[in-house]
DNA sequence: TCGTTATGCAAACGACCGTTCGTTATCCTC
DNA sequence: GAGGATAACGAACGGTCGTTTGCATAACGA
């Protein structure tokens, strides 16, 4: 079931295709996959890439699922222990910003190349981009209620609205480094999110 | 020289076969534009289409010196004669959030949608869509100075930061209007950029 | 050991890709 | 009116696209 690295025959394979795929996905966009390509990639045939998905659909909603998991394992996982509230809230936008200042996905976040690419279509995929950008965002929206709820942000606060920011910094991160090649990119970032959070370290 | 809608043959050809070209890229992205389906769409064959451009990169380019200049007229050009500072500022930030939230560009901000894209390859394309970006910020953070230096914003303040902000919100509000469809989207922008140019109109 | 079931390959399909070529219609200038 | 430039056409090029089909071969359960 787990697509990690050892496994027997077919589901490794399988595996192994969802992993070029995402690499390629990541750098040019989840629709700019193409078959052949990946093929001559995994040195495999056009057929036996396609083989185990049967639809390219199938292999763009796979290798999106197997995004989300590395998400959630690069980012979520290494902070789910701690508790509820801010200080989980700020761990969090630092395992954030680690994650899209390593190579773990070539070109950049996933989830924003994706956005774009698939923003202006129909369909299931973009049906499935939709959902994990949703369930990202209450991820969010909860930590920052319950942060409001122990009075670690000023009452009144909008969690939505700390929610959408913080998602939209780490957007500007993501285009600062991919795009500008900005060095800072992260640091600007942390000095935004701080804000965002209250733990100003700048001045006031 | 100009696109606009009058002129006489060749010109206006070209000038429609970049509109077409520049609606494809806003929904489906830059690259994935085509001569063939713009061909369609203007009833023309390909080779009329592909004619005036040569090579479908110079092609890209033109659409995206198209639509910098559409975004220039529709963010920059109301709030250019307005006195440097913050004043002009928040103009253009009201500017550029009901800009994006016209559909003048079908798909959404052209140049998140184009940097997505192209930010994993190589070429004058990518080339080109990086110097945009970096233009606006530079026009941003210009104004951002000019803020500081009348003593609009705290002293100390970094230009470059605020511009970051401020481009990292607009961004988000692209992404929750186009991708999850959210009603509010400009409300949040607006919101987001008021706090980030001390205009706070919420709870301390 | 032998059928059965997976697993992946080679080859081919029709469709569309970007580009090139030669030809035609239309206009402007002598 | 004749002649030349201009603009767009239709047809074709070699490639690549996603997908389908039939055939090997490897692995497995009896």
């Amino acid at each position: 079931m787990s697509p990690r690295s050892s496994a027997t025959g077919a589901a490794r394979t399988r595996a192994e295709i969802i992993d070029a795929a995402v690499g390629q996905a990541s750098l040019e966009g989840l629709e700019a996959i193409t078959i052949g390509r990946l093929a001559g990639r995994l040195g495999m045939s056009k057929a036996g890439v396609i083989g185990p998905f049967g639809t390219k659909e199938e292999l763009q909603l796979a290798a999106l699922e197997s995004a989300n998991a590395v998400f959630r394992r690069e980012v979520w996982d290494p902070v789910a222990s701690a508790e509820p509230g801010l200080g989980r809230l700020e761990a969090l936008m630092e395992s954030w910003l680690s994650f899209l200042g390593s190579d773990v996905f070539p070109g950049g976040c996933f989830i924003t190349q994706a956005a774009a690419d698939f923003d202006g279509r129909e369909g299931s995929v973009r049906a499935a981009v939709e959902e994990t950008s949703r369930l990202w965002e209450r991820v969010l929206c909860r930590e920052a209620r319950a942060a409001i709820g122990r009075g670690e942000l000023p009452a009144g606060t909008d969690p939505r609205q700390i929610a959408f920011e913080l998602g939209a910094i780490a957007q500007g991160v993501n285009q600062a480094r991919q795009l500008r090649r900005e060095q800072d990119a992260a640091g600007r970032g942390r000095r935004a999110m701080r804000r965002v959070l209250g733990l100003t370290d700048d001045r006031a």
